[in-house]
DNA sequence: GCGGTTTAACTAAACGGTTAGTCTAGTCGG
DNA sequence: CCGACTAGACTAACCGTTTAGTTAAACCGC
């Protein structure tokens, strides 16, 4: 049934991130496939077990090369485990940033960024589960993780529901916990994929089912959030 | 800041679970304190860092007993790691059961679960995070997991919506959708606690942040789920 | 074009630190 | 005496990491 692993998603664009001193692939790259299909078992298997759950040799077999590779190209398993969050926070800022509208209301751009960040998601759903993971722990590391990626974004959708507040197109609701409930609405669907799976007996990540949540999560936010005509407050 | 350890909570009823076979501390159990405090610093540390990143050295120095004694209880870290987690199965079950009210409402009833899950949720903040941990990994633990507790909450929870559909009470949404987002509502604040107080500058546990938490789920769920006369469909 | 050199990509196998789990010998309170 | 518990040494396996190579292609002077 559902529980099979959820596969791991390339890159949408060739290019690749800008070079960072001291990483052999990201200079020459000669043969990138090989590291792309590192990176994307890794993805998989860190989203499964996490840093400490994951083997390196699962990894490597996975990938189908010897584990030696992941340390020629890496360095150690945090340093892998570095550089699969990193691509993805790299991946979703760019499709964020593709997907904002400063022009149109204040709801047409936040749903903008709903329907971005839902986009997102359902094209990297291990996502979810490997931001949920660092989120768990309390660490230096987390620290680093908002500061860089998470905090810019929050703050985005809180002026986005804040600029509808004061538009008068929204109700007069807190920002900071609408935000998180956006965010919840998504991300939990997509870190509890397996569970709603079994849950369900059909698979939760199936393209009708994720569909199926996009429209619940819009329904849910257009009733819970935005003022119309016809109701109160 | 608020990136300290989420202390585990004692059980409130003192009577124990039913006896197990095999289990010495349940059967004589003379010093039941002891075990107590094997099981609550092996949810903070289970919690915080899943069952593969906890050491059992720290569980055993942290509760300030020897090593060997968890295993004299226990037998093995898998054992104790399923012993945590079948006790707050279990507290939540009680405490679900303790919340409802069958008459009454369709909207009373399901507010009675929400809330039930929110305080025992509050009142259990390393929950979510041990179960959130369980639900990632597509293991056969996990089917047992959702047949055994999670199951019947799901349930009673979509029945409750469906008879609020019936009565005219709530919208015509969809009821597995809207029982996930009830619960990723309430789940994911407190799973995601260390980030949102990391993100939020203040400790996102604290009894006003929970309840303003709180107040947030129920206006969103007001306005989002039922109908109100002045409301439209 | 051709031998020789370099370099990136990759491997097999060992190495050694960590850690779950065990054992012994014993203490202490009732 | 017995059951709860400790101190701490110990083991065996697991697993991250390293080493010492091999292969193949690109490069280069002639």
């Amino acid at each position: 049934m559902a529980l099979r692993p959820i596969p791991a998603v390339p890159a949408e664009t060739s290019k690749r991130t800008p070079a960072r001193k001291g990483l052999r692939f990201l200079q020459n790259a000669k043969k990138p496939e090989t590291v792309q299909r590192i990176l994307l078992t890794a993805e998989r298997m860190f989203a499964e077990r996490g840093l400490a759950g994951a083997r390196i040799d699962e990894i490597a077999a996975d990938a189908k090369v010897n584990k030696a590779l992941l340390y020629y190209y890496f360095g150690s398993k945090r340093e892998l485990h570095r550089h699969v969050l990193e691509r993805l926070f790299a991946l979703l800022l760019t499709s964020v940033e593709a997907g904002r509208q400063n022009k149109g209301s204040p709801k047409e751009n936040l749903l903008g960024y709903v329907n971005g960040y839902f986009d997102f998601v359902s094209r990297h759903p291990n996502y979810p589960r490997l931001v949920q993971r660092e989120v768990m722990e309390c660490g230096k590391h987390l620290a680093w993780i908002v500061d860089n990626y998470l905090r810019p974004l929050h703050q985005r959708l809180a002026r986005a529901v804040e600029r509808g507040i004061t538009a008068g197109e929204f109700r007069r609701v807190d920002a900071q916990h609408t935000v998180t409930t956006l965010i919840a609405m998504t991300t939990f669907y997509f870190a509890a994929a397996p569970l709603l799976s079994e849950l369900w007996g059909r698979d939760a990540l199936h393209p009708r089912a994720v569909e199926g949540r996009r429209r619940a999560i819009l329904d849910f936010l257009e009733h819970g959030l935005f003022r119309a005509r016809t109701r109160s407050r």
